[in-house]
RNA sequence: GGAGCGGUGGCAGAGUGGACGAAUGCACCGGUCUUGAAAACCGGCGACCUGCAAGGGUCCGAGGGUUCGAAUCCCUCCCGCUCCGCCA
């Protein structure tokens, strides 16, 4: 969320920022109105409550002086200012709490180096890699669904009969081939972040740090019983880690990576894109996670960026960069990078990293502070990407890597993790 | 899930209704001493809100309640430890 003193005292610059993003920005003068009301109210409780105290502890001199009749009147009086006390304490638990509401629904104001655009069609793409459009032969444009039947390595017909629709199941060496990518993320990624196994079911504390909660809600699975949430990404564990603590500046930044299952409801989404596993409610990706100190934030996110397009190139895969534009922004975002891989088959551009920065906006949601050397304490920063998402690196491999005469190999890079053999299928 | 015991500053740990935002120790920072360091000694040392400042206010797991006044009493919840049950 923003900072309130910020909305308070630069009003019209954080509006001009979220306009940007074609947002109504109505939201930011009620939050300067309410926030004017609650220092009013807390000014004049503080006042009652100082005269309470005083008088608190003047009954006790008195009657311990025995000076019942006095002490008896203090009491009286101290009990008018509590009531008094009380009314304002209940308008002010009112407007606090639309005040954390309303915080907790605008969004992150993007960074001025972020393009403005109105929707992904606006995105501008930055770089191609490794893309020659006549390279491939007739036999890489076959989608990677018909392939993975045909080899018997993508079985959805069955994982549809266990779970429903939208979700896959990967065999032979198709699920070698998915567990493969996690264990080369991970190892690609080994030297700069500490590795972890986060638990993959969170709290809504959890979820509202990252800023899926409130708004977000219908999107994740949501285990009524036990109140608990599948996350969608490991970003949110990982974030969470250090909730609520006070950081040394000289630990930052501090990287950590996961690979998890992620689940997601893909409300609405029926429709496109349902075929194969290109977009699924359960999938896997490793992720890479900082928390640096503000000055840190750029270098790191040019770091993550440039690991990402490495993991990705390795591979043998095309792949684009696009700088994401204000209108096509998450609502944490502050900037944003996508990594996307052409996928051969279908001959389109599948999205398969974010690289996020997301200024404090995270941090002030989860209370994540550091101790700068300027003394006091600020706001970390957080930033995330996806080292690898399983699913759609899977398409394009599988596309890209089959044979004219029958088969499909496995990229040199992953042949440590195939047990010997140089083939998927 | 059941029973018992707990949750206090970075850590350990006192405090069971009245000057407690909280003793003490450790850790940490500054100083004295020393060629340097250690030791010793002196001083400092939580977070947050508000105010130009002086100051005022909030926070002892969380939320409610009793009281003129709550770390301290009552209720609910959360978390931890021990034992039992269950279990990969």
């Amino acid at each position: 969320m923003l900072d309130i003193r910020r909305i308070r005292t630069e009003a019209d610059a954080v509006k001009a920022a979220l306009a940007r993003r074609g947002i109504d920005t109505s939201d930011i003068d009620r939050l300067v109105q309410l926030d004017g009301r609650q220092r009013q109210l807390a000014s004049e409780r503080d006042e009652l409550r100082s005269q309470i105290k005083a008088m608190s502890k003047q009954v006790g001199l008195l009657r311990r002086d025995g000076k019942a009749e006095e002490a008896e009147a203090a009491q009286q009086e101290s009990r008018d200012l509590g009531d008094r006390e009380q009314g304002l304490a209940g308008e002010a638990a009112t407007v606090a709490e639309e005040i954390h509401d309303l915080l907790l629904r605008v969004p992150n104001t993007p960074s001025d180096d972020a393009p403005d655009g109105g929707s992904d069609a606006d995105n501008p793409v930055l770089r191609v890699q490794n893309f020659d459009p006549d390279s491939f032969g007739e036999h890489q444009r076959i989608p990677h669904w018909e392939l993975g039947t045909r080899y018997g390595i993508l079985d959805n017909e069955r994982a549809v009969k266990i779970s429903g629709a939208m979700f896959t199941m990967q065999r032979k060496g198709g699920a070698t081939l998915a567990r493969a990518l996690l264990q080369y993320a991970l190892d690609r990624n080994a030297h700069r972040f500490e590795e972890v196994r986060p638990p993959t079911l969170v709290t809504s504390e959890t979820l509202t740090a990252t800023g899926q909660l409130p708004k977000f809600a219908d999107d994740a699975y949501h285990l009524e019983r036990d109140d608990l949430w599948a996350i969608p990404t490991a970003e949110v564990p990982l974030t969470s880690i250090h909730r609520d603590e006070i950081l040394d500046a000289a630990d930052l930044p501090m990287r950590f990576m996961a690979a998890t299952s992620c689940y997601r409801r893909e409300a609405g989404s029926a429709g496109r894109d349902t075929r194969g596993m290109l977009r699924t409610h359960e999938f896997d990706k490793v992720e890479v996670f900082a928390y640096v100190a503000p000055e840190q934030a750029e270098e790191q996110l040019g770091e993550m960026l440039e690991g990402i397009e490495a993991t990705i190139a390795d591979l043998g895969l095309a792949y684009r960069v696009l700088d994401i534009c204000t209108g096509d922004m998450g609502q944490s975002h502050h900037r944003s990078f996508d990594v996307e891989v052409y996928a051969p088959g279908t001959d389109q551009w599948l999205e398969v990293s974010s690289v996020s920065w997301f200024s404090d906006y995270q941090a002030r949601r989860g209370n994540i502070r550091y101790r700068p050397g300027s003394g006091g304490t600020a706001m970390v920063h957080t930033l995330n990407g996806s080292a690898l998402a399983v699913p759609r690196v899977w398409a394009a491999i599988v596309e890209t890597y089959h044979r004219a005469d029958g088969g499909i190999d496995v990229p040199d890079v992953l042949l440590p993790y195939f047990r010997g053999s140089d083939r998927i299928a």
